[in-house]
DNA sequence: GCGATTTGACCTAG
DNA sequence: CTAGGTCAAATCGC
């Protein structure tokens, strides 16, 4: 979709860059402080504070950006139809032979996606696991779901789910295609809603990663299905995602955590995520 | 018995 | 040829 006018991204631009600039301010003051711990505590806020203001700053250019998409649409943060082919028509490969086996198997690739984290799978709608798989480099597998209306009603909307490495607690999910369906709930947007400091630290005992690899993944299934309107939104991260490179990326951020957040702060860390890449700011339009 | 999940096979893009 | 995405038979749970 990418569908952000070039008005509308202009006057965000300017909005989410003050905020950027002022986060990054307060990062460069916390920094100093972990340097030099020993400074004037009067005169400088305290790491709590610091921190409390950065995640201000990602939250509201989160906001910014995500609100600038009309009717609640995911935000995306670079798209990534930088291929102008990408509706999968032109594919090179001549048609499925029609085998008796599986049926006509149509990867859909370069569709509309985005990315976002967040500590559970589960999100406001209703999905249906199909598949999993092992990733190569990866400890954990990724899971594969499709709407639950895809039969009733056609819709197309897959998403992707696969723990993190560095961050077992964590969850990376791919949404790949919109929801046409009418009635499974309202779209996944996340971070605009009031509140999501507050729903953010979901229930995630269920996500406690077990030792066997496709244990863990499957176990902490179940309640995507009975998942329901809980507007359970987990706060996350949506960002572009069709860059392959995306999730390495992504990890390699998450080594750059240095921070070992307070109990009452620790649900921004990976908020982060997307900010940390570089690329996930440059808007096209 | 039915619907959901698991899992290995199949299929395609790169 | 390989890695990853999807299918569908087998299995599970209610």
């Amino acid at each position: 979709m990418r569908a952000l006018c070039p008005e509308h991204v202009s006057a965000n631009k300017e909005s989410i860059i003050g905020e950027l600039v002022e986060g990054k301010e307060c990062a460069s003051q916390l920094k100093l402080l972990f340097q030099n711990p020993s400074g004037p505590h009067d005169t400088t806020p305290s790491a709590q504070q610091l921190v409390a203001k950065i995640l201000t700053s990602f939250t509201q250019s989160i906001s910014v950006l995500t609100s600038s998409e009309a009717g609640g649409e995911i935000l995306e943060i670079s798209c990534n139809d930088r291929r102008p082919d990408e509706s999968g028509q032109s594919r090179k490969r001549s048609p499925p032979p029609a085998k008796d086996r599986r049926g006509c198997y149509k990867r859909r690739k370069a569709a509309d996606t985005r990315t976002k984290i967040s500590q559970t799978m589960e999100d406001e709608y209703e999905w249906r696991k199909y598949g999993q798989k092992k990733i190569l480099n990866s400890k954990f597998p990724r899971s594969y779901f499709r709407c639950t209306r895809k039969h009733d009603q056609g819709c197309k909307a897959v998403k992707q789910v696969q723990r993190r490495e560095e961050n077992p607690e964590m969850f990376l999910t791919m949404y790949i295609g919109v929801h046409t369906c009418k009635d499974n709930l309202k779209a996944p947007e996340m971070v605009t809603d009031s509140g999501i400091w507050e729903s953010y630290l979901a229930p995630t005992e269920s996500n406690k990663a077990s030792n066997d690899d496709q244990k863990a993944s499957s176990s902490s299934t179940p309640n995507m299905k009975q998942e329901y309107p809980k507007v359970d939104t987990p706060l996350s991260e949506i960002t572009d995602n069709s860059d392959p490179n995306l999730w390495p990326n992504l990890k390699d951020f998450e080594l750059l955590e240095p921070l070992k957040m307070s109990d009452n702060l620790d649900f921004g860390v990976d908020q982060s995520v997307g900010f940390g890449t570089d690329h996930h700011l440059d808007f096209e339009y």
